[in-house]
RNA sequence: GCCCGGGUGGCGAAACUGGCAGACGCAACGGACUUAAAAUCCGUUUUUCCGUAAGGAAAGUGUGGGUUCAAGUCCCACCCCGGGCACCA
């Protein structure tokens, strides 16, 4: 035929329209025949539109996809929406619009988006978190914990806006700050929360990790190492002199405990609250709504004297107990010993206030410092001196037995704290899952029956954005029985935060449409772990971790048999403009729609994946894709005029398979080691070059075989035209259910070998050898090489290194 | 402050195990085709210097040292950029 232009937008419709109508089309077997791949790909919030960092997200994985199915595996590419959370919420106060409106209008328009960008996903398993089928499962889950004793609920402080009387999230609170009253400081304020015991599963999300090691990028395992924050130490307790109850610390190190000048307590600690009165109430109030307190930028630290003391359990000690602005309520037990010169920040504290510092552990090859003459601490591990029966142990030795010392004696023991904390899961909002419990005046809080699930979200409800949530607004929501005594009682009107949607919905994509169970365990099993999940690495800690604590509640359940739910982390990098993250506020969108109707799907994904390595931030430049749209066409408009073409003698049939089968090698290599398609995709323009400047001397089958091959080559990355392509090669398709191309080492292999020569590490010329030269010839034909003479002229080789099929290097004097 | 990444032409990048630095693409410039433009095709393009020219020389991967026959790649020190964590006792 003769050759045709490549017309995307023809192309694209026209396969469009037929894969819309072929629903089956890229839907998992899942009968066991072929070996199974699941990618996964994080699934979106439906916030109207898709953006780039989708595109990209999405085209690594759709290609990858492609290319696993032309491998010959029984693929599993779902997708689904992330479809709760504060905008619809914010939308609906804005539009007085119900939240679910919304959220379904925009999955809507999304899905088109999706499936105009050619993404395979099998939509028979689409799973929308805001649907009831769906969340009455969170529900479930939830039942489960709270049996286990995993879902608590306890006294935890809270942003609150007086002005709008509500409860704000962490990313509502701008400079201390409610969001939307930006004079109004936002206070803290103690509500009774629900809590899943993560906390519980620390060493197992620590220790796991092991399994992780090969798969996952090591800068999300060690972020999630340092998130999980497991630390060794003591807690000792130490003695209220007034009244001689208890005040107990954490300490890591309990072998400077001799050192100890003060006990400072956390403001929100409940033994500071007890001994301050008065003027001392006051300044505890400022001091815990302070905003700058948790602010990086002021770290002063500060604190005040509360008039009582505590003793050392060790040495009798009477110290001071200070409130500090530095010490956390929820580390530790939220109180410390002050052991300034052994430590920084006691140390400034300690300096600050002119509290005495007493130095009791010495450099292993020095003295012990004098407290006039410090000017900062001495933090390392050394020799323990003036410290009792532990004087001259090593810090490490002293450590333990000091820790066991104190567990035999009855006040304290070795103990392991860690910086990860309970998830605290209520909201209070209206559009989540409603936490499935009712408060009875007469049994207290009460589980609802499996039977009765799912609580739904009722839909006649008032948006204002101020005062209780809408749920608690609704009276025909809160009022119910109590499923235990049947008298009244009220429904908790809390939601559950949405990161318990996303940690486990890969589970669900399994068997979406299961009533009777969250999935079917036998079916869920030979899929996991996912083969492969792809997302950005905002996602590092949060997500990724709550969904490893999911998996492993769930295997406790008996529902799954990993440990672990991702066996293979990918994290992707963002698309910038100008070297700026696109944002909505600073204008600086480019809108895929818009890419899409002017270039393609196609040359949209081809640019995506070409313009950098895809775990590094890209930078959007429309002149660079204009050069993919340049390829793609060469590429479309060279096999149409070459397939059928009958002309030509053969006499550059050699150079073209050489390039086809070194292009065949290098993108096979591309997907098995790294998924740098940017060096794929240049390969792949390479190889349209060569076959552009020998296309004359081609004969008839080789330009058929080419064309075949580039087809195939090209089908992961861009899936229209490459069907296109396909069905004019006179194929019944699809493309990417095609066997991958196989590379021939042979006809891959260059003819004749070119051997730079260097003399003193310097390129001075190049020989041309056959394969399998051996080193002695090697020599001889550098050193016969002209302009190698001309270098080495008047000079004596003292020295040859020959590196065969690599180099000759001389070395001359 | 601590922990990771990274720094290569005008730009995005490539160089996978130490072995020809700059593949591929963009932009720019020159040419062919065209009445013209677009599209397409061909060519040049790291810098500096020598030469009318063919061609040749030197330098060059953030900076300074080092190892090596050979360093973008390995080692030491430093500078800059990006990300994460940030009083975690």
């Amino acid at each position: 035929m003769p050759e045709t232009p490549y017309n995307h937008e023809e192309v694209e419709l026209k396969w469009s329209e037929r894969w819309a109508a072929q629903p089956e089309l890229y839907k998992a077997a899942d009968d066991g025949v072929k070996p199974r791949y699941y990618v996964l790909e994080m699934l979106p919030y439906p916030s109207g539109r898709l953006h780039m960092g989708h595109v990209r997200n999405y085209s690594i994985g759709d290609t990858l996809a492609r290319y696993m199915w032309m491998r010959g595996y029984d693929v599993m590419h779902p997708m689904g929406w992330d479809a709760f959370g504060m905008p619809a919420e914010n939308a609906a106060i804005k539009r007085n619009q119900h939240p679910a409106l919304w959220t379904f209008s925009n999955v809507g328009h999304m899905k088109q988006q999706l499936a105009r960008m050619g993404f395979a996903y099998d939509w028979a398993r689409e799973t929308n978190t805001c649907t009831p089928e769906y969340y009455r499962w969170n529900q479930w889950f939830f039942l489960r914990m709270y049996e286990k004793g995993l879902a608590y609920r306890k006294n935890s402080l809270v942003n609150w806006c007086p002005e709008c009387a509500t409860v704000l999230a962490n990313e509502q609170v701008v400079d201390g700050c409610c969001w939307r009253h930006e004079t109004t400081p936002v206070e803290q304020r103690e509500l009774v929360q629900w809590f899943l015991r993560i906390t519980a599963y620390a060493d197992q999300l620590l220790d796991d990790m092991a399994q992780l090691e090969a798969g996952w990028p090591a800068q999300v395992l060690t972020m999630q190492r340092n998130w999980i924050g497991r630390s060794e130490g003591a807690e000792v307790d130490f003695t209220l002199k007034a009244t001689g109850e208890k005040l107990r610390v954490f300490t890591t190190r309990v072998d400077t405990i001799y050192g100890a000048t003060c006990v400072i307590l956390a403001p929100e600690h409940p033994v500071a609250k007890q001994l301050c009165s008065g003027d001392l109430a006051a300044a505890l109030k400022t001091m815990i709504d302070d905003p700058s307190r948790k602010d990086p930028e002021t770290q002063e630290k500060s604190g005040f004297f509360t008039g009582a003391t505590a003793v050392n359990p060790y040495n009798g000690q009477e110290v001071p107990i200070w409130v500090g602005s530095f010490v956390l309520w929820g580390y530790g037990t939220g109180a410390i010993m002050a052991v300034p010169a052994h430590d920084q920040r006691d140390f400034e504290f300690c300096r600050k206030y002119d509290l005495p510092v007493t130095p009791v552990i010495r450099p292993v090859d020095g003295e012990l410092a004098i407290e006039s003459e410090m000017q900062e601490c001495f933090p390392d591990y050394g020799v323990v001196e003036n410290s009792g029966p532990w004087s001259g142990l090593a810090s490490a030795e002293a450590r333990k037995q000091m820790a066991a010392f104190a567990e035999q004696q009855g006040f304290g023991k070795a103990s392991i704290t860690f910086r990860l904390k309970d998830w605290g899961i209520s909201r209070q909002r209206y559009w989540g899952t409603p936490i499935p419990v009712v408060h009875c005046p007469v049994d207290g809080v009460v589980a609802v029956p499996e039977d009765q699930l799912p609580i739904e979200l009722p839909t006649d409800v008032q948006f204002t954005g101020e005062g209780k949530s809408p749920l608690a607004q609704n009276e025909q929501f809160v009022k119910t029985t109590c499923p235990k005594c049947g008298g009244p009682a009220e429904r908790e009107t809390d939601t559950m935060d949405t990161f318990v949607d996303s940690s486990w919905y890969f589970f669900r994509y399994v068997d979406p449409r299961n009533t009777s169970l969250p999935f079917d365990p036998a079916k869920v099993q030979p899929w996991f772990p996912v083969d492969q999940y792809i997302g950005g690495v905002t996602h590092a800690i949060l997500h990724l971790l709550y969904a490893r604590f999911w998996c492993k509640v769930m295997r406790d359940l008996g529902l799954v048999s990993v440990d672990e739910p991702f066996k293979n982390l990918f994290t992707q990098g963002m698309v910038q403009l100008n070297g700026q993250t696109m944002s909505k506020s600073k204008g600086n969108i480019v809108d895929p729609d818009d890419m899409v109707v002017k270039y393609g799907a196609d040359t949209c994904r081809l640019f995506t994946l070409f313009a950098a390595p895809p775990e590094k931030n890209m930078d959007w430049n429309e002149s660079s894709v204009e050069g993919q749209y340049r390829f793609l066409s060469r590429l479309f408009r060279w096999v149409t005029r070459n397939f059928d073409n009958p002309a030509g003698t053969g006499e550059t049939d050699a150079a073209a398979l050489r390039k086809l089968h070194q292009t065949i090698r290098k993108v096979t290599a591309d997907f098995k080691n790294r998924w740098h398609f940017n060096t794929s995709i240049a390969a792949l323009m390479e190889l349209m070059n060569e076959l552009q400047s020998v296309e004359a001397g081609l004969s008839p089958a080789v330009r058929r075989d080419c064309s075949e091959k580039v087809t195939l080559l090209i089908a992961p990355f861009a899936p229209y035209a490459a069907e296109e392509l396909w069905s004019l090669l006179g194929h019944a398709g699809p493309v990417f259910k095609q066997s991958w191309p196989e590379f021939d080492e042979a006809l891959a292999r260059e003819e004749l070998l070119e051997i730079p020569v260097q003399v003193n590490g310097k390129l001075r010329g190049r020989i041309t050898v056959p394969h399998e030269t051996s080193k002695e010839d090697l020599e001889k034909a550098a050193l016969a090489d002209e302009k190698v003479q001309a270098a080495i002229a008047g000079k004596t080789v003292v020295k040859v290194i020959v590196v065969p099929g690599k180099l000759v290097n001389l070395v001359v004097r």
